[in-house]
DNA sequence: CATAGTGTAATAGATGTATAGTACACTAGT
DNA sequence: ACTAGTGTACTATACATCTATTACACTATG
């Protein structure tokens, strides 16, 4: 898997794990991958792995079962709030910027229309 | 001023510089607070301005001038294409969470135009 | 109970980032 | 010349991140 270098990446695979989740690739109750397995999968460190997973367990996303894995929560309000938290995440980054350059909201909302018509065109997906 | 503590500080006054760049807060050909005045406002240290304002100055954008202090290039092509690059690459960064998501393209600006809509309303600018 | 599969913990080392502090070099004004 | 304002360079220190490695604990299966 190929990383942001400028972010860690315990926190990037967090954000991995969550979108599988809603993706519904892990569905809730699943089991995770074991932890040596994404180690090899998303070729880092167990320990970076564990990191990641800590933190997802500590917010409640998943629940661990010693001996047994890690499994993605069952608890739909938990699930909930969480994709709406990385969505509007996503949206607050990049209306904060370009409310940095004095965009006005409908320049706004044109010009990322118009970014993802451009990128509609020429899916050039390597 | 306020930093993500999950990406470098001198990444984060890079664009911040940029955009200030952009707005017209530094026009072409103006001189970019010294160093150590810089250091203050930000409240960082010198080191830390000195390795975003290499970076700078290695992608041409800013111009330094021994003894006087650095300057914002007059190059307009270099500094249209670092505003081009600044904004495509807040939208790349969306599309693509967005699409590992798996919303279609309508879903992205419509789902994005709501959301700079709920700004509008509860404009609590702090 | 032995074994293979899970998670978990702890240590050591490499690298990147940021700070603190000191020193040097160039420019301009006096 | 002196001085104050610039950028620049270097060392030392601290901390976060990531890797490598080893060890331990729990669960299920035979």
């Amino acid at each position: 898997m190929e990383f942001d270098a400028k972010t860690p990446i315990y926190y990037q695979i967090e954000q991995y794990i969550n979108r599988e989740i809603i993706i519904g690739h892990l569905r809730p109750g699943a089991q995770v991958p074991a932890v040596r397995q994404l180690a090899i999968t998303l070729t880092v460190n167990v320990n970076t792995i564990q990191r990641a997973l800590a933190n997802l367990i500590q917010a409640g996303i998943l629940v661990p079962e010693r001996g047994k894995g890690n499994f993605v929560t069952t608890d739909q309000k938990v699930l909930g709030k969480m994709k709406q938290s990385m969505i509007e995440g996503e949206f607050k980054a990049l209306y904060d910027h370009l409310a940095a350059l004095e965009l006005s909201p409908e320049e706004m909302t044109a010009a990322f229309a118009q970014y993802v018509q451009t990128q509609q065109g020429g899916e050039a997906h390597e």
